[in-house]
DNA sequence: TCTTTTTATGTAGTTGACTACGCAAATATA
DNA sequence: TATATTTGCGTAGTCAACTACATAAAAAGA
């Protein structure tokens, strides 16, 4: 990042931008790594990968709970997933509103594979991060934004001046 | 955030993806503020006033650069803009390739109104980070992962587990 | 000057996330 | 038991950002 950056000008105004801006190349480096690796998965399957394989099956509301996602996200990314076999899917017996999804074989035969290249990018990131103490960083920006979000502690702002 | 965080559970492998879901949160959260105080604005507008009015009239491909965003970005969002009737677009008499952006009468009228919601904001976020120094640590993370990026640093350790 | 390369802009197509809404099944309540 | 409410899933529609490609003008080079 050069130094004729305008959003760095802008203080804790541009803070938002620049986070979205840092996720967002982020994702796109993931893809192409993916991409460059050969390897047909996105950037956001990791996470349901990673779950299902440590939580077991699960239906669509409680992956989306798991995750902190809305659930139609999460159906989005697992209709993909589905479609490239890595999935399967089947209905609750118990409860004929509930789909339950799991690992496919597909996926039990490749995830060594793409384990390493998580691994891979879970060290870069640490390498990269460990000494700002990233995690405990970004455990506090949840904390202040998720549950007094962004949006109320504008309106108190603006109220505080009013009065 | 509450407990059942998977993501949270993956360390350093889920950071891209938290990153991601804060800075999702935020812009969700600014656009339903907008909403409610009834302005017809949209969260990412605000840097390409403040970039317009602090430097003046600048290209498409200067504000990609000034801001740090792909040029048919920026051609989307101040598309946008325009018919909304914040910006003016002429082309330069110079460079007839050049098409320059400028704030119109109706954005001079309704800045010092915004701006009080964008001051708000900013406090906001300020009063919320500026003991954790969010603004060191974000420019860490951006010297961290836009020099070198994500891909690479996965890539470099793939290779380091090789050799 | 003619040709090649670079630059500026625009379009198309991809992906990712969300809210709002609708429907059907399960649960709670009267 | 009949009705009302809640829950789970799915679709539609919105917005944001990107890459890849196309086109035309300007600049550079032969």
């Amino acid at each position: 990042m050069e130094n004729n950056d305008f959003v760095k000008e802008l203080g804790y105004l541009g803070f938002t931008m620049r986070l979205k801006r840092i996720s967002d190349a982020m994702m796109h480096e993931g893809r192409r790594l993916y991409s460059e690796l050969d390897v047909d998965i996105e950037p956001n399957w990791y996470v349901i990968f990673k779950l299902l394989k440590s939580r077991g099956a699960q239906s669509v509301t409680e992956i989306a709970e798991s995750i902190k996602m809305a659930h139609p996200s999460v159906i989005h990314i697992t209709n993909k997933m589905m479609d490239a076999g890595y999935l399967i899917s089947e209905k609750d017996p118990t409860d004929s509103r509930k789909r339950v999804l799991d690992l496919s074989t597909r996926s039990i035969k490749m995830l060594p594979e793409y384990e390493k290249i998580w691994n891979a990018g879970e060290k870069g990131v640490e390498e990269a991060l460990k000494e700002i103490d990233a995690l405990t960083f970004i455990s506090i920006l949840e904390e202040k934004f998720f549950n007094k979000g962004f949006k109320e502690r504008t309106l108190e702002q603006l109220n505080n001046k009013k009065s």
